[in-house]
DNA sequence: CAGGGTGGCGAC
DNA sequence: TCGCCACCCTGA
């Protein structure tokens, strides 16, 4: 035994382990991975770094020796190994656990870290007189175009099946076989670069220029004014240059689409990192990033975490979608992580969106970010009329004014389709006994239970309860059963009563739970089959239907008055998206919004100068309320079944923070958060909140060892969310 | 006194 | 968090 080694194990613990090793203090890298057993069961866990043994000392007498040693060379990148130990710090989360959230499940699990390999192809010099078979030639034609070779799956995907005839000619010494790195996605026909508008190119100019530094750019484009083929452009130039690009998504269905267009533009090795991507190809993407053999990387929040050895651009799309922040365990903005490791690397960072966040236009007003602007659609499309509609005159049951009803009428007969946007699944939000006033709650949520009539089904959306929907009241036995407001659900039955001509499609996560749902809804109505489209929010991202002319929103209102200080922001930018969907083609497109206030400043603002100028007024309301960016928030936040505990906790977390004699940080609370039971436990939480970063962490740090060894924190689930996206 | 359920505690 | 162990209750 003559080191100790100190690893990273994961564990809600915040510190390292020590293990005893028969290896030499040099033979140890950081980021090698070793298998050892701790509290009584074998984990994986990753050196962090090695020390002399010191003989004779009686605290080595407990430290156990490492089982087997995984990796015998460091496999997790250095640079990889720096940015877990930020996030680690800065999200205040143990670093083992951090380490589970970065790695892909077959990394961290001890999977040995090895490509697999594929059979690859290569035309030789030889030259033959022999007459060939025409499959034979078709190979041999294939191949001459790629001299770098050609993966026996990809031959197969164009010509068939191959490998007889590539039998026959490598015997003839016309090919050559070797076994290669199998890439996750096969190289397309390639198609001609779109000609790059005037705009486009001073964009492209502006990242180029700044290619060989850390320079964050805020690209702000409307809908349809060609940002991806920015992002094409840019990537083509890194690659020629030998540089890798990483590319975040964010999490929704249309990842198809975006890859597709990447693959027909460039002839690179691309590897797609999203929820759908099994563990297997996860890990064989994650190991051809490292090995620089992908070229571009195409992910969703926890692709930012990919090693990158050659590092040339990060681009995040849809800079401003929430889905960038992770909400459970390490509650990291990969935003965020994305900057601090651009900034590591010293290269630009582009973020691009329709609809800025108003934390990213701060950066720009704080002159941290540079702001590029994209105004023009592509094709000279015009954006859409908008138009608010008073919805006190709607239908009190399905909520549809006569106005969208009419215009409907007519887009419909005009041939063209139309999409209806309500932020509320099922049938209808509310069941009520009409004789004693009973109403359908959840047993284990302080909420009401959701009519799903589709399914025959009550449902509740915060804990996924489900019962029997009843068919007389559960108290006084009365028949008089009544639902209250509407849901898809409700919206599609009365449109196809009313529209029995024309097909609607429901569109929410109870209709695309199939894993190509989406995609078979898209191909369904780019081929104009379906006329009408009713869905949630996920319809609002990205999808370009050509015929669409009408699109309507039902449910504003919350968005105005919600106690949640992002709501706003978060409505101007969906109605935006939204609005973007409308006339993306040839034809004029027309927006209707149904609210009760009309007259609302916040409309008149958003309808009247567009987003961008909303977008500041809100960022100063924001600032004049010191809310963030302006200011910084932390938020710790406890659960438990007891009623009471999750509030004990706090307040004697609140305490022992209130012990620091300091002014900067401002404790607030704890107080129950506004839906108290969720899922069967009471939920409370802690703000604090400070003008500057660096008081607010700096208490979390002095602090947070001692509130996990708190004996309540044993009884209650907790939390430290840094930067919250919403504080209640 | 076996069998199982639960609360407390240490983890190298 | 997880697994272990001490402790206690139940039932014969």
């Amino acid at each position: 035994m003559t080191s100790i080694v100190h690893i990273a194990v994961p564990s809600p613990l915040r510190q390292l382990f020590d293990y005893l090793s028969e290896k030499d203090v040099s033979f140890w890298q950081t980021g090698m991975r070793v298998k050892v057993n701790f509290a009584g069961r074998d984990c994986i866990g990753i050196v962090m770094s090695a020390s002399e043994r010191e003989t004779d000392k009686d605290s080595l007498k407990k430290l156990k020796a490492i089982d087997a040693i995984i990796d015998e060379t460091a496999l997790i990148p250095e640079e990889i190994i720096q940015t877990v130990l930020w996030v680690s710090r800065y999200y205040h989360h143990p670093l083992g656990e951090a380490f589970q959230t970065a790695l892909p499940k077959l990394i961290r699990n001890g999977a040995e870290a090895v490509l697999s390999l594929e059979p690859w192809w290569f035309k030789t010099e030889f030259v033959t007189e022999k007459k060939l078979g025409s499959k034979q030639q078709a190979c041999l034609a294939m191949l001459e175009d790629y001299p770098e070779g050609l993966s026996q799956t990809a031959l197969r995907n164009t010509l068939g099946n191959v490998s007889a005839s590539m039998k026959a000619l490598e015997n003839q010494g016309l090919v050559i076989q070797k076994q290669q790195a199998k890439l996750p996605l096969g190289r397309n026909e390639l198609t001609f670069p779109m000609q790059l508008s005037e705009e486009q190119q001073q964009v492209v100019d502006a990242v180029w220029q700044e290619r060989a530094a850390f320079t964050p750019f805020l690209l702000q484009g409307i809908t349809g004014s060609g940002k991806t083929e920015v992002y094409i452009e840019l990537t083509e130039r890194m690659l020629r240059d030998g540089k890798q690009v990483l590319i975040l998504i964010p999490e929704i269905g249309l990842t198809g689409q975006f890859v597709e267009r990447f693959q027909k533009r460039l002839d690179a090795s691309i590897v797609v990192l999203n929820s759908a991507v099994s563990d297997g190809d996860r890990k064989q993407g994650w190991l051809l990033a490292r090995a620089g053999l992908a070229d571009l990387i195409i992910g969703t929040r926890s692709a930012v975490f990919t090693p990158l050895p050659s590092p040339g651009l990060v681009i995040i799309d849809e800079e401003h979608d929430s889905s960038y922040k992770q909400q459970d365990g390490l509650r990291y903005h990969a935003r965020h992580v994305a900057l601090v490791r651009a900034q590591k690397m010293g290269i630009p960072v582009l973020m691009g969106s329709a609809t800025p966040s108003l934390d990213s236009l701060y950066q720009v007003q704080q002159n941290r970010f540079q702001l590029l602007q994209l105004s023009e659609r592509a094709g000279g499309a015009r954006l859409p009329a908008v138009h608010l509609v008073d919805s006190q005159a709607a239908h009190p049951d399905h909520g549809l004014s006569e106005q969208l009803l009419k215009r409907m009428q007519s887009h419909l007969s005009a041939g063209n389709q139309v999409i209806l946007f309500i932020n509320r699944r099922g049938y209808a939000p509310v069941l009520m006994c009409h004789d004693c006033g009973w109403q359908a709650k959840c047993r284990d949520c302080d909420a009401r239970m959701v009519v799903h009539r589709h399914r025959q089904i009550l449902f509740c959306h915060h804990c996924g309860l489900i019962q029997r929907l009843p068919d007389s009241c559960p108290d006084c036995e009365n028949m008089q059963l009544k639902s209250y407001g509407a849901g898809t659900e409700k919206i599609e039955q009365h449109l196809q009563d009313l529209f029995p001509e024309t097909p609607v499609i429901r569109v929410d996560r109870d209709t695309t739970q199939r894993v190509n749902a989406f995609n078979d809804i898209v191909t369904e109505v780019r081929q104009g089959q379906a006329r009408i489209l009713v869905g949630t929010q996920m319809l609002a991202k990205g999808h370009d239907f050509h015929d669409v002319t009408l699109v309507g929103v039902l449910d504003t209102d919350q968005g105005l008055y919600s106690a949640d200080f992002r709501a706003t922001e978060n409505l101007a930018q969906m109605i935006t998206q939204v609005t973007g969907r409308a006339g993306r083609g040839e034809k004029a497109g027309e927006v209707l919004i149904q609210t009760e206030q009309t007259s609302h400043p916040f409309w008149r603002s958003l309808i009247g100068d567009g987003y961008a100028k909303a977008a500041q007024r809100l960022l100063s309301e924001r600032i004049e309320m010191g809310m963030p960016p302006v200011s910084n928030w932390a938020v710790i936040r406890a659960e438990a079944r007891d009623r009471s505990l999750a509030m004990d906790f706090l307040q004697q977390v609140s305490q022992l923070l209130h012990q620091t004699e300091q002014q900067e940080v401002i404790i607030l609370g704890p107080v129950p958060t506004i839906m108290e039971k969720k899922g069967g436990r009471y939920r409370a939480q802690l703000l604090l909140t400070s003008a500057s970063r660096k008081p607010l962490h700096q208490l979390l740090d002095w602090h947070t060892e001692a509130i996990s060894r708190h004996k309540l924190a044993r009884k209650c689930r907790w939390s430290i969310d840094i930067d919250p996206m919403d504080l209640i």
